[in-house]
DNA sequence: CTTTCAGACCTTTTT
DNA sequence: GGTCTGAAAG
């Protein structure tokens, strides 16, 4: 058989003239951006000036032209944002765009480790580490080096994991990080560093790898194995980078290198939309971007057709009262609408109780629900308003917070599947063992440093010697670890550990087993969609289905459920009606976001986010007089973003109780 | 010595 | 609902 050698429709030499008529459907700026394919490109685009929309025409144009879809990569806050906007190229063009690569960096970093991860010794199987795996990790360390037993209060787990991870998005180290933002825990820096050290080397020997890492090691690819950058640059041609506003210095560097050969990259962001700093996000990197990319061009959109013009005029208030100076006041042609309502409620009850009314007559006039979003700063702020909406029968979906996938039992199925795929995950090895009964913090991390010794994992769990409860637990594991490793397709696994799962679930969980049994099944349910365990488990990692289970009974299947989301989830999205809630000072800026102008600044721009999400309506909520039990104080003043905005552009309401009105019944 | 359990405390935002 | 602590139980 004659070998093949496959040419590539890339190169700018292929380029032919668009066929695509799209100059009617984009403005001058829209057009100018999806049609500059070459070069360097910086796309600044005000919330709903269309910037999805040029995205999409652009990869549609660039594939319309010749590129080759495989050499074009989409980078993009979630990997929905980029399966959404491939959906939408596909239908502008054809089914070329779903060859587009596309995800976001720790996915895209991901899919080059594993094929790339050699060249800087990471095997190709390695296991993606979340959050709490992180925090795990530092816990058995932590325990194993004496840490937690001195008469010095050491910090808690969540926070040595941010610490770390921290240093590393900000570009910072571990010393300075303690000095600047944690000069309490100073007493403890020198333990922290050993911890740091041996977490690293932990991480190493276990072929464990956690997001920072992901980021981390494909930067160290890229800028030190020349061979590898050149393929990579070379493979994908024509680069995007989508809400540049919140990548850090690691993935702008990871751009800079994977465009070395060529240059061809689009950036779009807004630096007023900017909310990720927490995670090392700067919005400056968005400033410096002609400097990394000489000769950068400059488009603007600042047209915006989503929302109402009442409702720009208060969002672009908002914004002017920034004191870092963004020159931006949005303007549209939509010009009739709603002003916005500011509503002052007694308590968290009637607050709720507004927004379901409200959301109920909106419904009346024809507002679907699914175009309806209630909007808040942390997940828990929707805690009441989840009952009451329970109590009118009103279905949603929550998004953002606490997910589905971090709890206990679905973490607990996920470690007995994850040492299928990595026999070497001592993390999951730990989770598992610490469920038999008899087996503790000392026992499991024994076991597992005798299982780690080998090469079968589980003819080393049978060979370990224990007695009574303990040995019969162990015999059992193996034996089902052993049934399980046989079976073809992930969700056969699944199914079959959740089996062997259920008693400790009864056992763990006696009061509330039933609902946990059911999310379980929901999880098989998902396993079905896969036929490698790996991917499953990188997915799971990295893309965790984001929709808690709750609300998802819809009442009426042809009417999609109502969204309650923090604003952080809400990045990119845009409902007909929009509720913002709890715009209270202490909660909205977050009492923990008032030290310092920057974060306040953040704060700022989130409430902007928030705002600029809705098309017609705008309602923002707060109960006055509210005692927090959390930071141990009374709330009674609206947030300072709202106050003092004149009635022109935010109308003043107050909630009138009919109820009060029956003083004489009781 | 290790596990388990009861009670106190705290809860930002996410790949 | 989670984590951490201390004390009882194994």
């Amino acid at each position: 058989m004659t070998k093949q050698y496959v040419l590539r429709n890339t190169g700018p030499t292929t380029l032919r003239p668009s066929k695509l008529d799209y100059r009617k459907e984009l403005n001058e700026a829209q057009y100018q951006a999806a049609s500059t394919v070459e070069g360097p490109l910086l796309i600044i685009a005000g919330a709903g000036t269309g910037k999805t929309r040029t995205l999409v025409y652009r990869v549609a144009h660039l594939i319309d032209i010749g590129v080759d879809p495989r050499s074009i990569l989409l980078l993009t806050f979630t990997r929905r944002a980029a399966e959404e906007m491939l959906r939408r190229a596909s239908v502008l063009i054809d089914n070329r765009c779903s060859q587009v690569a596309g995800g976001t960096f720790h996915s895209f970093a991901n899919l080059v480790l594993r094929e790339f991860g050699r060249r800087i010794n990471l095997s190709p199987s390695f296991t993606i580490m979340d959050r709490p795996d992180s925090e795990d990790a530092i816990q058995v360390l932590r325990t194993e080096m004496g840490l937690n037993n001195k008469d010095k209060r050491f910090p808690r787990k969540q926070t040595v994991a941010e610490i770390f991870s921290m240093a590393l998005n900000k570009q910072t180290t571990v010393p300075n990080l303690i000095e600047q933002d944690y000069p309490h825990l100073y007493e403890s820096l020198d333990d922290l560093l050993r911890l740091y050290e041996r977490y690293v080397e932990y991480k190493t020997t276990k072929t464990l790898v956690d997001y920072d890492d992901l980021l981390t090691k494909l930067k160290d690819l890229l800028a030190t194995h020349e061979e590898a950058r050149r393929r990579l640059s070379q493979r994908y041609q024509f680069i995007m980078v989508d809400e540049y506003q919140d990548t850090n210095h690691l993935q702008a560097r990871i751009v800079r290198l994977l465009a070395a050969e060529h240059d061809n990259v689009a950036v779009v962001g807004d630096d007023a939309q900017s909310i990720y700093s927490f995670r090392g996000a700067n919005f400056r990197n968005i400033m410096d971007f002609p400097e990394a990319f000489p000769g950068t061009q400059i488009i603007k959109l600042e047209e915006n057709y989503r929302s109402t013009q009442p409702i720009l005029n208060l969002t672009n208030e908002i914004i002017q009262r920034a004191h870092e100076g963004y020159d931006k006041r949005l303007h549209t042609e939509k010009r009739e609408g709603e002003t916005p309502i500011l509503v002052q409620a007694e308590s968290e009850q009637m607050q709720s109780r507004f927004v379901c009314q409200k959301i109920l007559e909106l419904r009346e006039e024809g507002v679907p629900l699914w175009d309806i979003a209630v909007l808040f700063r942390s997940s828990f702020h929707s805690f009441d308003l989840e009952l009451e909406l329970a109590r009118h029968n009103i279905p949603f979906i929550k998004r953002g917070g606490f997910q589905f996938m971090e709890t206990t039992h679905i973490k607990d199925l996920l470690a007995h599947l994850r040492i299928l795929a990595n026999p070497q995950d001592a993390i999951s090895w730990n989770r598992v063992l610490l469920l038999l009964e008899g087996v503790g913090a000392q026992a499991s991390q024994k076991i597992t440093r005798w299982i780690l010794q080998g090469n079968q994992a589980v003819e080393r769990l049978r060979s370990f010697e224990a007695k009574g409860k303990i040995a019969h637990g162990l015999k059992t594991l193996a034996q089902v670890l052993q049934v399980a490793a046989e079976a073809q397709r992930p969700a056969e696994q699944a199914e079959y550990l959740m089996q062997y799962y259920l008693p400790i679930l009864k056992r763990n969980h006696p009061d509330d087993h039933p609902k946990r049994f059911k999310d379980l099944e929901h999880f098989v349910g998902i396993t079905e969609r896969y036929r490698s365990l790996e991917r499953l488990l990188s997915d799971m990692a990295l893309e965790p289905p984001n929709d808690s289970v709750a609300g998802v009974l819809a009442v009426d299947p042809d009417e999609g459920p109502l969204v309650l989301s923090t604003i952080h989830s809400a990045k990119g999205l845009e409902w007909h009606s929009v509720f913002i809630i709890w715009a209270l000072e202490g909660r909205f800026p977050s009492f923990y976001n008032i030290n310092s102008e920057e974060e306040l600044e953040e704060e700022r721009r989130l409430l902007y986010v928030a705002a600029t999400r809705a098309k017609e309506n705008l309602f923002i909520t707060y109960p006055i007089r509210i005692f927090d039990r959390g930071l141990r104080m009374v709330l009674s003043r609206p947030s300072q973003f709202i106050e003092g905005i004149s009635e022109d552009l935010l109308e003043q309401m107050t909630l009138v109780d009919e109820e009060s009105n029956w003083g004489w019944e009781s």
